[in-house]
DNA sequence: ATAAGACCTAAACTTAACTTTAGGTCAAGC
DNA sequence: GCTTGACCTAAAGTTAAGTTTAGGTCTTAT
């Protein structure tokens, strides 16, 4: 069992936070004692779903969603799984597209490699847009 | 040269967006012809550069301060160069968190395949934290 | 010559996900 | 017995990144 402040310790999370999760529904089965709250295990993997959910990119409604069919039991099996696949294939989406932001980052990395030996832009600009060096043209590709 | 119309076309962002970035400052070089805007190739690689920088997880008055070391030509390289060489580092660590991410979810699809197989989650919880079967475990163990 | 369609501005509005404020309870240490 | 520190609530405030509104211009098809 661990106190408000303990749970805003282990999960780098601002207290206030942690209540207004609370306050959305977050924790269904949270204990109080004398108003005060008391985390379980139940509680720090409910919250390792709330980050892993928003992490994949679902609003805070619908994450909200989510914990009301686990209060609805075994009936809810079905619509829960297909939350998480869903959740799943915009991961997969997300890395795709941060691989190509990241192909361009590292063709601007060697873009501004080369035109600080260079003094100019000039080199490069010649080479643009399919004269590059092979592992760059490769990179430019990626990102274009 | 392109209308800020054909710009929305092609990049699929609201005129009002494109606009917003022009009053932001990220097209410096944009022509404008009695009071309208002309894009050229200069502002959609500006687009994607916008995009990408987006992307990483840049702010926009970031990457406004990028364009404003862009308009003050070759003495600026290294800090340009210093800002994308922090966004591939942000963009790494991105994928690394959305990997983790990704390893809960596929553990919480095979969690509610079974829980819908069983018709309860009794045979799951049994096995927890660290009787799951070989490959779930490797991904229970990633995501936690 | 008028209606439609693309463009323009400045300024007010929106939305999500918190965060801050103002005020209060309660237990422990000095 | 009083102050400090950890907890509590309800309600107002914040912030970023656009979006919408209300008004206007200019060209082209009818």
């Amino acid at each position: 069992m661990y106190t408000i402040g303990q749970v805003s310790e282990m999960f780098h999370l601002p207290i206030s936070t942690l209540r207004y999760y609370d306050k959305e529904g977050f924790f269904p089965n949270l204990v109080r004692k004398g108003n005060i709250r008391y985390f379980s295990d139940n509680e720090l993997e409910a919250l390792r779903i709330i980050e892993c959910l928003k992490q994949s990119g679902l609003e805070i409604k619908d994450i909200k969603q989510f914990f009301e069919w686990v209060t609805e039991g075994s009936s809810s099996y079905t619509k829960r799984k297909e939350l998480f696949e869903h959740r799943k294939a915009a991961v997969k989406e997300e890395i795709k597209q941060l691989e190509k932001t990241l192909a361009m980052l590292e063709f601007k990395c060697w873009y501004y490699d080369t035109a600080i030996a260079d003094g100019n832009e000039d080199r490069i600009n010649a080479m643009l847009p399919d004269n590059l060096p092979k592992d760059i043209q490769k990179l430019y590709n990626k990102a274009h």
